[in-house]
DNA sequence: AAATGGATTAAAAACGTTTGCAAAATTGAA
DNA sequence: TTCAATTTTGCAAACGTTTTTAATCCATTT
């Protein structure tokens, strides 16, 4: 009744072979002579013969899992990331634990503790902001890290991103040519590089070179929920603003909503343009225009540098900067 | 330069112990004078120590790792269910090995084999059907399994829905008693038992109840996708239905916008309600009405389920049916 | 002082592979 | 044939734990 597992041994057993010779078959090493394996391979099929990758792994160092550390799948934007990244994974036979952290600094230590425990060969980290308890143990651990859509100053672990000033700095353009004067800037915490130093960066040198004075006023700092979103319409008004940069997608469309249920007419008095171009912006009515990021690639791309790293491979440049651009939809005028 | 691990061994060493008393202080057995634990636990502490999990894996045979088996973690219906899972597993200590299937069968059947090489404790399995080899390789496996958001006839395995059947009826029955004669009935694939037997007879028993006939022209089958629902207006208006039953959110959206688009006022002239209450239908303008299903709920019900079962502990009934009803928002008059 | 017995601890055998090294088999040339 | 060179194979030692079994302690009792 018991799990009757069979191992290598009892292959080794009816192929009258060895088990180092089974392994080889196995493993596709090809010091075995054709006939051999065929009669390892015909007694594996018979036996229905299952390699068991625990052992494996305590015997090889490898354990072909890697760790996928995410604030939260439920978020399109984070769940296009993991698909890319699960996709290459499978390509290049690896499959990943994946693991919620809410952003939450205990969590996310604890949670990198346990994957360094079961011996995972990488790490991708996705999130906002990258605490210095993660710094730190990202860079005492030796197991190879990649961040994904996060930046860092720390030059030790690979990270792929877009460039996110620049793409904040083209929407910002864009709205002053078409004589926008009152230019929001809504995003996430400024406390995480993305909005406070990149984001806000390229909106602050747009207006610049336009001559226009950066007012903090305009700029506006909430969660990444569609709620906040939906109730920032009054503050919007009153700051007389006619144009909108949103550092998020959900955020982005409650944004919308909030000034459509306020009888505000889009893109007439109202453009707005995202930043993630999830498919929220297809299914917003009317559509969202939004900076196009190549999200799926972002994942695949942070997989592919991650599997260069644990295969030790020379790595010219560990910061990967993918293109992006503008998708101008419904929230803005022609 | 080499990753110098340091193990329970060197623990031992410097503790003046055996590997046996290390072992049992870091898997909390009581049979251990405090004093002695006082003086592992130090060295533990100052030598940095982390046991090996796959080392523990081999010797334990359980890996405290569950599959986790979904279509596509990019729709928000599958990443909510994923993390109820990820959160109750967090909770029982065990780690989630996240794949995508694409509900693809030989891609399943390959991802559910890796899975078993990799010794997982349990699998959970996510999927609008499921299909002969799987449900062979279910029952062939010792493994314990649950269906989360499945629904088959297989008794062996664990699973936990809502009453699709019911919720269905429930929606057919308020529209027929505002009047509604027409009533369109969108869904997936009807190949899946979820729509083509449990929703359908949920639709059909109100007809009947209501001396209404059958009309297998408001029968629209269709995929998934936000793009299939926007071009289904055509057809629905030639159909002449007034309302309609959907069996996804973001096909519902589809068919919302794809009215709108058509001029058409919701709900006035055409009520919708959708089926799995995701946060897109608090987005979408008007708001759509749906049957509310507990996402988050069947993940982490589903997850608790599995750890009974890898448990061993006895389960009064494995199929597991959570409440639902319904939310009346703005594509359906009041 | 010896015997009893429960609480602690140690020793060593698994767990199922990979892998370095040496032995055996095969091949080809002389 | 023989011998060296090369392929194939087998042996056995890791890999880092858990766990069973047996030994050792130590406090009581007699």
């Amino acid at each position: 009744m018991e799990k009757q597992t069979i191992t290598i041994y009892d292959v080794a057993r009816e192929a009258n072979v060895s088990m180092a010779t089974v392994s080889r078959v196995v493993n596709g090493n090809p010091n075995v002579k054709p006939v051999t394996r065929k009669k390892v391979l015909e007694v594996i099929d018979r036996l229905d013969y299952r390699p068991n990758a625990v052992a494996r792994g305590l015997a090889s160092k490898k354990t072909t899992t890697v760790g996928v550390i995410v604030p939260d799948v439920t978020n399109v934007y984070f769940s296009s990331l993991a698909r890319g990244i699960d996709d290459i994974a499978t390509m290049y036979k690896y499959n990943i634990i994946l693991a919620n952290s809410d952003q939450n600094n205990q969590k996310e230590v604890q949670v990198l503790n346990t994957l360094l425990a079961k011996q995972v060969d990488g790490i991708i980290y996705m999130g906002y902001t990258i605490s210095d308890e993660m710094r730190a143990e990202f860079s005492r651990a030796k197991t190879p890290v990649v961040l994904a859509g996060s930046v860092d100053t720390d030059e030790q672990v690979g990270n792929v991103n877009i460039n996110y000033e620049e793409a904040t700095n083209e929407v910002i353009q864009y709205f002053i040519k078409k004589g926008h004067q009152k230019i929001a800037f809504i995003s996430g915490p400024q406390s995480e590089p993305i909005n406070g130093i990149y984001r806000l960066n390229g909106y602050k040198k747009a207006l610049k070179d336009a001559g226009i004075s950066f007012d903090s006023g305009l700029v506006f700092e909430t969660d990444y929920s569609y709620q906040s979103g939906e109730k920032l319409w009054g503050e919007l008004a009153s700051a007389g603003v006619t144009a909108a940069f949103v550092g998020d997608d959900e955020l982005a469309v409650g944004v919308k909503n909030g000034a459509i249920d306020h009888q505000v007419n889009i893109p007439e008095d109202f453009e707005i343009i995202s930043s993630n171009n999830s498919k929220l912006t297809e299914m917003a009515r009317p559509k969202l225009s939004s900076i196009t990021q190549p999200l799926y690639d972002i994942g695949a791309v942070s997989m592919r540098l991650l599997t260069k790293l644990m295969n030790k491979e020379e790595v010219e440049e560990k910061t990967v900067i993918l293109p992006h651009s503008i998708a101008y939809r419904g929230t803005t005028k022609d």
